[in-house]
DNA sequence: TTAATTGTCAACATAGTATTGATAAAGGTG
DNA sequence: CACCTTTATCAATACTATGTTGACAATTAA
């Protein structure tokens, strides 16, 4: 066994605190990890997991273990891309993590330009909008709508995406197009919960007057990509961001509302564990999407 | 091919400036140091030697790994020490160089009590007088005689271990036995080119006067057992650690001189690395000789 | 109790391992 | 300048270890 898989092994297992869950994090057979982690324990002499079938507790020397071994293991990468250079590129495995509609439309179409740069890297995407543990999935990178306030985490904001007002051409010939920011109180709205704004419409002019709209609503769901739908069915006016819809609207089956006023927009950034060092993999995985989506 | 046992390949021929030396401190054989070489260099992606057959010179990627990875392995240990704490004994292999009378005659006997309490220990011992080169050698301890110059070596003082003067029964019979220090000039000397004194012997009573005394000489070797062998042989008065002559001074081939008066005393150091962390086996073998050769 | 899930075990085929001896290149030597 | 030694590498060999699969006992939730 090598003994920086045996590491890794380790690793993986306290951080998702399950010997099956490792495996399928590292890819291997969960006999597999039982007998690294087994190796590993008996080349040190000590038990690093108190373990029955069914409950996982480490004891003190696995923590210290697993605490050393991930400086370690940071520290080899480092070596590595510190000795390579810029010479190589980035080998390995990347694992991402993005919200799901994003994730779907934009970050998707841009991973082969990014796979083709880097072909020697292997990409995990793992979209979801559940507030996932970065440590437990082992993730590398996240992107997330929004920073975190986890003091070991860094944020790097990426770009600002803007909100627009659009509702479906049926529901606007039947209720009329608003013309003012005021007419919106009027109108049905859908509201998507992910933003905290809720029934506060913030509305800014071209002049850059800001003005808060109190709108009528009786429907919430916290995914863009339902309250697209149901605007398009008729719902009533919606706020989404401008790349779930813009081709929605390219094609008809929505409307622009007032497009000489900006309302919301949601900040874009990539979280990443706070260390000494960044891994080369991430860092140009980050300064990709940052040169992508540099408007 | 073990991550970790590239890295010490590495560093084994970075340090041996020779594949096939390496080979031999690492107990394998020269094709396998080839090509843990080769999968190292191919892993990375970057050559680290640039090598003809007969000339072996570091690229600067080679530098960079190798002083990383002695940064690495040196950690690495440092955690396996730490995890198994006090709990488990030392293990792996431990190379102490001596100098070669004392290897002999004084670190010797004490070897089989060092192993009996460390079992899992190895141990390599290399007696010499050259002053080696501790990195190319790949020497953990080294006991010398007197310190070093060396700041990045620490030398840790054992203890100091007394010479006496003494010559052989037939010499003092023809030449008769000196009663004071001033006695001694008018005998023939032999003298020990290891101690730098030369003819300039100190000599302390007990009452704590210090005299020298100019000896005569006509014969001057740099081995102390030599030195015994020619004062056995009548060559006439000798300055010798006692440690090593006290065997032959209790079977009558050699009488003590001047038994109330003190001469010259060596002190015995055990140096090793100056680094961060001091690997335990290092630790222990220091604390043992140092409890063993307490006075 | 049943059912599902977990970590471990034993067996197996496969792939990698390290040694040996041979080979070519490069220097030092007389 | 040819010789001889030494060096790193290569090819072939026997062997060891590797990781998967499927079965198993242990544990807990329903």
């Amino acid at each position: 066994m090598d003994t920086l898989d045996g590491m890794k092994t380790v690793v993986a297992v306290v951080e998702t605190h399950s010997f099956t869950a490792a495996s399928e994090r590292l890819g291997m057979s969960k006999a597999l990890v039982s007998k690294y982690v087994g190796e590993v324990e008996s080349s040190l002499g000590i038990r690093l997991f108190n373990r029955t079938t069914r409950q996982l507790a480490l004891t003190d020397a696995g923590r210290s273990y697993y605490e050393h071994s991930l400086n370690l293991l940071e520290q080899f990468s480092a070596m590595v891309d510190n000795v390579t250079g810029e010479q190589t590129s980035p080998r390995g495995l990347l694992r991402i993590s993005a919200p799901v509609t994003f994730g779907e439309m934009k970050l998707s179409p841009i991973m082969p330009k990014f796979l083709q740069m880097y072909p020697e890297l292997n990409v995990e995407v793992k979209v979801t909008n559940n507030a996932i543990d970065m440590v437990e999935e082992g993730v590398d990178v996240r992107l997330r709508i929004g920073g975190v306030a986890d003091s070991n985490m860094i944020a790097r904001h990426i770009r600002t995406f803007p909100l627009i007002l659009c509702a479906s051409p049926a529901y606007i010939e039947k209720h009329g197009m608003p013309e003012t920011p005021e007419d919106i109180s009027k109108h049905a709205c859908i509201i998507d919960s992910n933003f905290r704004v809720g029934k506060q419409w913030p509305v800014i002019s071209k002049n850059g007057d800001a003005t808060t709209i109190n709108v009528n609503s009786n429907i919430a769901v916290n995914s863009p990509k339902a309250v697209q739908e149901i605007a398009m069915a008729g719902g009533g006016i919606a706020m989404i961001p401008e790349f779930i819809v813009e081709g929605a609207i390219k094609a008809g089956s929505l409307i622009s509302i007032l497009p000489d006023y900006t309302t919301l927009e949601f900040g874009l950034f990539a979280i990443y564990p706070h260390r000494k060092y960044v891994s080369r993999k991430v860092r140009c995985f980050i300064d990709f999407v940052l040169e992508e989506f540099s408007v």
